[in-house]
DNA sequence: GAAAAAACATGATATTAATCATATTTAAGA
DNA sequence: TCTTAAATATGATTAATATCATGTTTTTTC
């Protein structure tokens, strides 16, 4: 579903999302330590992220990455489809080139409601909404 | 989801299931031709799957892979799991070990109800299921 | 009981994804 | 304006999947 760079690029960013604004920004090093992904790796995911905005960055001394208000109302999906690509999470489920749904393969009637479902609510929930559950303890951050 | 190993021998499963059972068994290479997928692959797939009964073989000349009526009343994720395993298609979204619900990851909440269906259904429905939706041309099976 | 036709077992190669490394650019602060 | 601290860009390596190849065993048929 979710390829291992996807998920540890949502791990930093809510991690960022709880831990940093405008005023404090985070370096890769200690980004990387805290939740536990090396660092030169965790480190090209979050300029990918940065270059497509949806998270915020300084260079030089005193610089780092952070998350201000307007990255925080993003959609959940933004962080994926940039690492992953649309595709990946909309493809269908038995490798046609698109989820047609005038020629649906065996799984779609099966899986798709619930796939459907899924994505609409990545679409929906913002990075905040999944930083509060975080905060009210509601949820975890896995190590 | 799915690795493309499990999409393969899902559809060499519905393929074998239209056109095959006890009298009337299928080699590889006809297989192979008809789902468009490599033989010497599928090859390795289907023997997967005959170790593990999921469909059934004979070996010797008018040998071949067949898919008899125990076979058909399968459940579709004994394809998956054997290919696959179970882990794969169960667990956590953002990497924990276990989807551990006392300790949910941030995307638990959000998409575990839809997986949890998705699972429920591809226990529920049969091979043989899906192979009438195909016979009654509700579906399609992919080149 | 020998020859051939099939699955079976095992391993090799190629492709993709994950991980690591390093030189370049930018900006702060002395 | 020089030094230094940070992200950025780019590319190299490693590990995991997907793909291909080939020798071995079983069973039919003559
Ligand atoms: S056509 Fe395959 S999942 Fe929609
Ligand atoms: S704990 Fe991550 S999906 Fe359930």
């Amino acid at each position: 579903m979710l390829s291992n760079s996807s998920k540890y690029a949502l791990k930093a960013v809510l991690y960022l999302t709880l831990h940093s604004d405008e005023k404090n920004k985070m370096m890769v090093k200690d980004i990387s330590e805290k939740i536990n992904v090396p660092k030169a790796y965790i480190a090209k995911l979050l300029q990918q992220l940065a270059k497509r905005k949806i998270i915020s960055s300084a260079k030089g001394p005193k610089g780092g990455f952070y998350i201000d208000k307007a990255n925080r109302n993003q959609p959940i999906i933004a962080i994926i489809e940039v690492i992953d690509g649309k595709r990946r999470i909309e493809s269908c489920m038995l490798g046609l080139e698109d989820c047609n749904l005038h020629r649906p393969c065996p799984l779609h009637s099966l899986i798709s409601p619930s796939r459907t479902k899924m994505i609409q609510l990545l679409e929906s929930k913002t990075i905040n909404d999944l930083a509060k559950d975080l905060e009210l303890n509601k949820s975890f951050l896995p190590d």
